[in-house]
DNA sequence: CCCTGTGAAAAGGTTCACAGCA
DNA sequence: TGCTGTGAACCTTTTCACAGGG
């Protein structure tokens, strides 16, 4: 029943990557961090790392640091990490398969449970153990796997549409892999990762890099 | 020979967005554009959409609007699209497979012409016309290919090795989607995307509904 | 004495109202 | 009049220095 208080949006977005390294670090055995070394494992400045954990609450020890195991619980239970969130990918071509496939998604608690798909030579089939759906058997896949969040990996075409079936479903959460902006309710939160996008931004720096040498 | 002043990272960051816009909006045959429609369309409000464009310089005509097809010039080449930056995927799984075949990067200038993989029954082998080399053989591929960019998909275990022989051989820019926070010197340019951190950001707000219901 | 937790300052980003040009 | 470009206010995020408990 931890409220929390308010996390900064900017915090929220750097605990997984805290959270991936203390797990790292308890598999190695290490019991005890101090902020210094625990920021630089995870590639943040130690004033930074100490900042965010004072907004979940004050769980190391001055003098010593962070007992590794606590601060994995606490960080697991501010991200809301012990539900699982079953997951549904729309669009099982390249990327979406190699999404559901994706061991880091159902090891963090995000269980690939289902997919769908327009292709009939797809559709009723089970590839790595997901079974295939059609897009009118959205609502159904959504009661009967009690899906939370909704990965779009459709072709740029197929994706506002598929949004739209999905948000009338209930589906609150969505995260986007298609290179368009989509529309969704004011209460459904969208989050976008646009792969070239990326590679763009690489490209924007690498230019400046020629353009700051003449 | 325009160095664009200098470029606040946000906006940097959201100048692939207008450009996908006004290449929709070409593509459609409109020619002139408001900040308060490119805004619409692009998913952000119109005031920050002209700031951002101020950044690059004055491309709109007052009491009109933004002519679609020079302010695509603009931004492309304010991103440096103007020229193709080769780009080699390392780890050629599922993922890296997908990535690889990825149309967005290619038509945006960004071909992936190179994959490097350690199973020897993929090496020597073109897969959708992405030739397979080993390791090893990085040095040869990069200089053969002009790679500019890297892109890391393997596994967790195989990046932080991949990214130390790319470094060796003078890429500056990598992209990494492998979970793990690699290091690299400080004038190389690393981005990653970890897939499930999306995931987690999504989910804490999930329970942050929730709690704030309660 | 060591390392965490935090207030205060600085930097970076967003919003707004409106000046100014077509 | 209409819509862009921008200075100024506001908010968020980062940095820093150090207070304070083990």
């Amino acid at each position: 029943m931890n409220s929390y208080g308010h996390i900064p949006e900017a915090t929220v977005a750097r605990l997984p990557s805290y959270l991936r390294t203390l797990v790292d670090l308890a598999a190695v055995g290490v019991s005890t961090v101090s902020s210094e070394e625990l920021a630089e494992l995870s590639g943040v400045n130690a004033p930074k790392l100490r900042k965010d954990l004072s907004h979940l609450g004050t769980y190391g020890t001055r003098g010593v640091g962070y007992d590794v195991d606590y601060l994995r619980f606490e960080i697991n239970g501010a991200l809301g990490l012990a539900n699982t969130r079953p997951v549904v990918v729309c669009g099982f071509g390249n990327l979406g398969r190699a999404l559901a496939n994706h061991t880091g998604f159902t090891e963090r608690g995000f269980p690939v449970l289902a997919a769908i798909d327009t292709d009939p030579a797809k559709i009723g089939h089970t590839f790595d153990g997901v079974p295939v759906h059609s897009p009118s058997e959205i609502p159904e896949v959504v009661k009967h796997h009690l899906i939370a969040i909704a990965v779009i990996s459709t072709p740029v075409e197929a994706s506002q549409g598929a949004v739209d079936r999905l948000v009338a479903t209930g589906i609150r959460s969505i995260l986007n892999f298609s290179p368009i902006n989509l529309t969704v309710p004011a209460d459904v939160e969208l989050r976008s990762v646009d792969l070239s996008t990326q590679l763009q931004i690489l490209g924007f720096h690498l230019q400046k890099a020629v353009i700051d040498e003449s």
